[in-house]
DNA sequence: AGCGGAACGTTATAACATAGCGCCTATCGA
DNA sequence: TCGATAGGCGCTATGTTATAACGTTCCGCT
């Protein structure tokens, strides 16, 4: 990876170092492809396919890139925590808070595609709880609502 | 659908009347290929892919059938709420606890496979109402924790 | 320098899902 | 009873998402 050109990467040095911080703490190298594709979620602005990470990728790179080689840096991201992946939407999101273990829970908008992530204890307590009541041993719990956020709906009203 | 074939249809009575009821209350029209789709779902024993119902059923029927006559019939039963959509694990599975509205809520094995159905009111409550303060019109929430269950966690300690 | 494991690239293919069309049939009002 | 019509169904084709499998390169370690 003799590459020259992390002269376009475009991400601010708060999540830089958050991704940093993370893979410090789970022994992860974080390689120049790998931030290069956190990058390009982080500025996606939301939620994205992994194709649509792909073609913007290509696009970035002007150079094919195949699909295993995305879902590899996806499936980085996720084991890091930096990364969810959205099972409703079959799509991927930057966590908006990385840096402590804690389950998925987003409001999607079917209306403008949004991901709202929440950070409710109370839920994550009632989850580990349910599955505790039941001899499960939870690995990773996923929540997600979807409906019409506010915006959307004040749109639809007039 | 000038069938013969029924005499294999093989389900019970408990869920046929459930599956009638529901479609009564909605309007909507049970037919035969509904049924047996149904009913291929209910004797699976678990969570089933699309392409493993369709494997099923040109078995039972000896005959080819198209993904988008099943993908109908597995919208069909889902909006008339007998069957759930299994978001992690791309697959379907009939509800447990049909006969009134409620979010998907699943304790997923990663090693048997099994998906037991919570039926947690407390759950749902909470997801509201963190719907509500954000201002989010909730349509459908989904409930998924992935992990082991109580059996195959004594299975593996020996 | 040489080893071993992680990361990467590539080809091919598997698995999941829907668009769009035409036909058939149950249902309902005239 | 007849005709209109809307829902259900089958089919072809194609789109979308994800992984298997293999070889090469990179990097840290001894």
């Amino acid at each position: 990876m003799r590459d020259a050109p992390n002269l376009e990467l475009n991400i601010s040095a708060k999540w830089l170092k958050l991704a940093e911080a993370r893979c410090a703490e789970t022994k992860n190298r974080l390689t120049p492809a790998r931030l290069v594709a956190y990058a390009e979620i982080l500025n996606s602005g939301g939620p994205i396919s992994a194709y649509e990470l792909i073609a913007r990728l290509e696009q970035k790179e002007q150079r094919k890139i195949a699909p295993p080689t995305v879902y590899r840096h996806l499936d980085f991201l996720m084991r890091v925590g930096l990364v969810h992946r959205l099972e409703s939407t079959q799509s991927f999101v930057a966590c908006e808070h990385p840096g402590h273990e804690h389950a998925s829970q987003y409001l999607l908008c079917t209306e403008c595609g949004s991901a709202d992530e929440l950070e409710s204890g109370e839920l994550e307590q009632l989850l580990a709880q349910a599955a505790d009541q039941h001899g499960f041993q939870p690995d990773k719990s996923v929540v997600e609502i979807t409906g019409v956020c506010g915006d959307c709906a004040h749109l639809e009203s007039h």
